[in-house]
DNA sequence: GTAGATACATACTGGTTGGTATGCTAGATG
DNA sequence: CATCTAGCATACCAACCAGTATGTATCTAC
């Protein structure tokens, strides 16, 4: 279907390489410390492929937020959220999940999303209305889960469902942001542990 | 007892006036990107008088930490923590106070020590330990103030204090954090409202 | 009164930045 | 076979960056 076209294989692929790059190098030193020679030296591609692909810089960065940093998120939270069972035990393994992530790739970095939207949101509202979308699919499957579970009787219907999950996504992100400052994997955990307990008490 | 120094009142003004040009524009477009061209604009002051009193970028970074965002700190926590009353309210009304000085310093800017914290911990380690120290020290404020209540049997003696103190800074910061990206302050009192909510469940 | 230090001011530098202009090659198309 | 375009590669550019070198006015100390 697309094998008539020249060299597309390729042309995906150098793609592909400046994008995980580019989410690299940004993910480390924040999107306007990110140096786009410092992207090509990491992959080898040259500056003329780069705006080949991507019109500027401003743009291969709403491309790592789209097209990395968005799918990372559903394999990471989106999927794990769709298991059956107890939702508070659901969220508990989905934020279990997430915090072993952050066992490999490094907690010192920080969860990329909220990286970005720390540094950009005041700066440049692409960014900014980008992040947001994810973060409003990020509380609406928690919401959904709360509310399937009070309507199953499993979860406290005293409390509002939007309002605790966008209070459980920004504690989930604050511990993340403590411990990446703290450094610590530890940090983490015992932070995790006090989230563990206040979603305990969402119980019915 | 100074007096006698030549100018030194001049001086010193100078030199409040560059931290305080420093710290806005670090507030809005963060450590890397603050330009020190744009501060002296700001200001009035020469790069030679600049390079007087600090020497060089990360030291003027240092003394903004030290000297103003530690100093505000202590303004806007550390002494509606010293009231007297119920913890859990003292509490609350700490935080309040701190959601109501963001409704004058645009929220949209977020907490000029996440910002930091979040921006520099994992580049430069002379950022990440003068935050952490002052991430300690907020702690240890929380948690001095529960471990009291539960002394005065007016908090949950079952939860562990300095866990639980760091999971409020955790979701304080995170609070803040989600309301900055949303940009808006009715965000950040609906996700204060989450946190309120939490801290009325530690009453004993 | 002069030597020295403080508190700047001005002009400049080398390096890096994002971005561009131009050239070239290989495959698709007519 | 000629033409066109996708997919690069190379060389270059102006703007900006943190930092420096040098000069100078003013006050203090001796």
């Amino acid at each position: 279907m697309n094998v008539h076209k020249n060299m597309n294989a390729d042309a995906d692929s150098t793609r592909q390489s400046l994008l995980k790059a580019a989410y690299e190098e940004i993910h480390r030193y924040g999107f306007q410390a990110a140096s786009l020679n410092a992207i090509l030296d990491r992959t080898g591609v040259t500056k003329g492929a780069l705006y080949h692909h991507f019109s500027n810089k401003l743009q291969l960065g709403y491309a790592v937020l789209d097209e990395h940093i968005a799918v990372e998120l559903e394999s990471l939270w989106f999927e794990p959220m769709q298991q059956p069972g107890h939702p508070i035990e659901v969220l508990m393994a989905a934020i279990k999940q997430l915090g072993d992530h952050y066992e490999c790739e490094e907690i010192t970095l920080g969860c990329p999303l909220n990286n970005l939207a720390q540094e950009m949101s005041a700066i440049d509202d692409g960014f900014r209305q980008r992040v947001d979308t994810l973060y409003q699919r990020w509380q609406t499957s928690i919401e959904t889960l709360l509310a399937r579970g009070q309507q199953q009787g499993s979860v406290n219907t005293s409390i509002d469902a939007a309002d605790t999950a966008f209070f459980i996504l920004a504690s989930l992100e604050g511990c993340m942001s403590m411990a990446k400052n703290a450094q610590s994997h530890d940090e983490l955990m015992r932070c995790g542990q006090g989230l563990m307990n206040y979603l305990n008490s969402l119980r019915a």
